[in-house]
DNA sequence: CCTACCGATCGGTAGG
DNA sequence: CCTACCGATCGGTAGG
């Protein structure tokens, strides 16, 4: 019971944190500023994380997991590389609305990060992106897309899809999900 | 003479600045980190500049004159709606590449302002992105642009090109330039 | 989860 | 441009 209440305590430090680190950034935000937020003492932070790195992490690589088991399932899933391309981005744009204050943290504050922890972030990221250009590529050999430069086709497939982060407000329905 | 020098010295002083704004981001980047960078004593910068964040509206402003500046050459020489649009966005390109720290501050570390520099760097912003949302309506009205959102279509022009300055190195020459 | 506190580092100043 | 230094704030710890 106290466990339950304390894991649910942890998700809204977490919750709250991703808030301030897109607000003001992360180097911007003392664990003071989070503690305020949360009605609390900065000390009493440290009863559930040992670090404000700690944080961050968890706001990174929660988001690392959510994108790269998308990516597997649909990999899993679906035969058709337009198809498998069509969800793919689906489950991301998804993903960032679901959760924006996350997203925003994974797109722009994960270079807070240090060192171990940097590394394996840029790893993940990149596992990330490689899932897309293996759609791609079966896409060519299906004769359903054209030979482009495939690096720059993810980068730029995902650079548009993040766009949406920078002006999807939640109130605003899921308009564009319908079309999808 | 010793004028001459001052003023590269503060030009230097910026563009180191830049550069580690944009690696480190403008919080977690300290005056000792930049007085290191330069090779002289934190105190010393302040004979430049009066704060770190005089720094960084150097940055943010010069860039957004840069825009705007680009967008009213762009509407005084050309007529042709599409004409303008392929120059805005050749200018727009150009500025990125041949000022890529500087850019970086200027698209992500902005929001570092503080009140009143903050709401006039968002008002100057806005004025460059209005800029483009004319040519878009200057093009429906001469029946060769179709009938869009132009908000929306502004915003994912100036993010498409804006990702440019995540993957353009300098090295790799201007290859986009020439088909432009 | 709090009080009380730490050493380090920060932006910035005085005076030269 | 430097030395010397400031008050404030930071991330984090001890002990309860």
């Amino acid at each position: 019971m106290g466990e339950i209440l304390n894991i649910s305590r942890k998700e809204q430090i977490v919750d709250r944190a991703a808030k301030l680190f897109k607000q003001k950034g992360f180097a911007a935000t003392s664990m003071r500023d989070l503690a305020a937020e949360l009605g609390i003492e900065a000390a009493s932070i440290y009863y559930h994380f040992k670090s404000k790195e700690e944080l961050l992490e968890k706001v990174c690589f929660d988001m690392a997991d959510k994108f790269i088991t998308n990516a597997r399932e649909v990999n899993d899933i679906y035969f058709n590389a337009e198809e498998k391309l069509r969800m793919a981005i689906k489950f991301h744009i998804e993903t960032i609305t679901e959760n924006q204050n996350q997203s925003s943290v994974f797109l722009s504050e994960w270079r807070n990060l240090s060192e171990p922890k940097l590394k394996l972030f840029r790893q993940l990221r990149q596992q990330y992106e490689n899932q897309f250009t293996i759609i791609l590529a079966d896409g060519e050999k299906e004769d359903i897309f054209d030979d482009v430069d495939k690096k720059f086709a993810v980068l730029s497939i995902l650079s548009t899809i993040n766009f949406i982060n920078e002006w999807y407000k939640v109130s605003l329905i899921r308009l564009c999900m319908i079309s999808v």
